[in-house]
DNA sequence: TATAGCTTTGCAACCGGTTGCAAAAAGTTA
DNA sequence: TAACTTTTTGCAACCGGTTGCAAAGCTATA
């Protein structure tokens, strides 16, 4: 069916090897050489298979991208920054959607059958273990958006979820805000866990409120309407709310204008991500960014790192935040 | 480095055949045979190349994902459904991201060289040649969110976007709308040529108005934003505008916000998608559906059926759309 | 022109599997 | 138990490439 090695080889009236060699890099093959193979390529139309070069050389330039975030919107954005990095250095990403019904063990087999050179896991609430697991095997790893640890069983590249949320601290802080609230994602999500620690040690450092604390179902839009339309049911609503992330912000946002609450005057929110969206007009979330496209840089560089020198001691890089001043604080009173 | 054939058929003294019929589906195989090989396979944990077998029996499972709509978020979704819907057949997406830097002639190569068994492109925005590409060269391939043909040269699974236009007219004919507009997406945009021939057929056939005509300059929030803008600062808006899809939508909405307009009160907004956001309730946009879920798993039967009989000759599917009311359109006058 | 040294080339084995074929083993029937 | 089927097994060739090695071809030098 498709045109061969052989094929070109014997149109070319030359060895096997002679092919092989022209459309290897840094192989012997002299001027002349090299023309005939070529011509002869191109005319029966000649791209060699991969998948049978990478039995001997070992190498499929594969990457696995694994995740179960497709819910979040920011992950389109991730999405979009991985498949362009990873094909600018000539790599493929294979994705894979975990969830229930497709586990990390699966996946784990899978991408061993599929000889991949490396996995990428993008995900701020799969566990460790996940990321582990493909290390085990043997296979590179990097965890994107994973807990920053000081003795990692894996390379992990994330941001710092305690600095993240003693910024959030400080600027509600410095904005003269009394009653302050922690409003998480899921309680069980280590992102969550660590941006509500700095949130506290930070304000007990500065001898501020003890907040309230809750945490919504999922970082999505509805669990954060839902949990903050039970705040304003339940609760006397706090002046300013830290939120888990952005999109869990934009639900708490909804429920607070629909209850009749202006937002900076009568409460005020802080997200975390800076995703798209917070920029646009009609959202304008005063937001603590995540460095994405670093982020997704140096995941890309480390794994490329990994391929060239395999097994070196894992690794854990933390990349600042920063914040995104926008429209739902109040400015100094 | 790794458990191969050999090892196993070592370990378990039979032969690499044996091993290899152990691990394929109907092949002849003893009890007792079976038994030895997979014990001294789990013994190894062995589990078979895909990419060697693949060499032989010609099929890789590997399908090429390639999209060049990164950007609109209900892509995400799109995502989501096709990996999943692909991983529950056993194939695995290989993606592709199409922008200026990689285009799409490389991924018809890469892809190739890749050996995948199919390839879907999941784009309303790409030309129909680059399916048609892939095709040519002997590639299964199904269109997903093409456009649809009488005559296609490839298999499109899309929506009727001549009905989609038909439906907006005939919705905001009955809501008592006179002074209609038209604000597409990219004006080169297949699916927004057809959504406006549609709309505008259905106006004449009905005796409408005629309405005005513009195009964003993509389907972004920021263009709609930008378009519906200009259109406040430069003409007299019309009663209510027909948008390309809804993250444009959402765009034009919040520039009359910002203008001191009301939706629906004062202008009416009907668009295209139904992606998750429009039905948040800080947006609550009315819309026409497309049925996402439908459309991908039809693209996945498509080419699960071109895998087994390739070559049947060409078909264009369209999917039903519908009305979603919600709340930005008045209700009957 | 003979010789040394470097480059180019083909042979053949190998990567990790599958599969047609024929021989061996097991099962059936009389 | 012999003769005949059917099933199971191993051999060897093959899928489409790569690569170590040694022979062949060049070039440069004396």
């Amino acid at each position: 069916m498709a045109i061969t090695l052989n094929d070109v080889a014997q149109r070319a009236g030359v060895s096997r090897s002679a092919v092989s060699r022209t459309f290897t890099d840094g192989a012997s093959v002299s001027k002349v050489m090299r023309q005939k193979v070529e011509d002869a390529a191109i005319e029966l139309g000649y791209t060699p298979n991969f998948l049978a070069r990478s039995l001997t050389t070992r190498s499929t330039k594969l990457i696995g991208l694994v995740s179960d975030n497709f819910h979040n919107p920011i992950f389109l954005e991730v999405f979009d920054q991985f498949t362009r990095g990873l094909q600018d250095r000539g790599l493929r990403p294979l994705l894979v959607n975990l969830s229930e019904t497709y586990q990390a063990s699966s996946s784990l087999r899978m991408l061993q059958q599929y000889s991949v050179d490396g996995v990428i896991v993008a995900s701020s609430t799969l566990p460790p273990e996940v990321s582990e697991a493909f290390r085990s095997a043997g296979i590179p790893v990097v965890n994107s958006f994973g807990r920053f640890s000081l003795t990692p069983k894996v390379d992990v590249v994330g941001i710092d979820d305690e600095a993240c949320g003693q910024i959030a601290a400080e600027t509600l802080l410095a904005r003269g805000y009394k009653r302050l609230a922690f409003l998480g994602g899921p309680q069980a999500a280590t992102s969550t866990q660590s941006r509500l620690r700095g949130f506290l040690s930070e304000l007990q450092r500065a001898g501020g409120p003890t907040p309230d604390i809750t945490f919504a179902e999922a970082y999505s839009f509805e669990a954060g309407r839902a949990e903050m339309q039970r705040l304003l049911r339940e609760t006397t609503p706090a002046e300013a709310y830290f939120c888990g992330d952005d999109v869990l912000s934009i639900g708490a946002l909804s429920a607070i204008r629909d209850h009749g609450l202006r937002v900076p005057e009568d409460i005020g929110l802080i997200g975390v991500n800076d995703m798209q969206m917070s920029g646009w007009q009609n959202i304008n979330l005063t937001t603590i960014a995540q460095p994405f496209a670093e982020i997704i840089q140096t995941s890309i560089d480390v794994i490329v790192d990994m391929l060239q020198a395999p097994k070196q001691p894992a690794q854990a890089r933390r990349l600042p935040c920063r914040l995104v001043e926008r429209g739902t604080l109040r400015t100094l009173p």
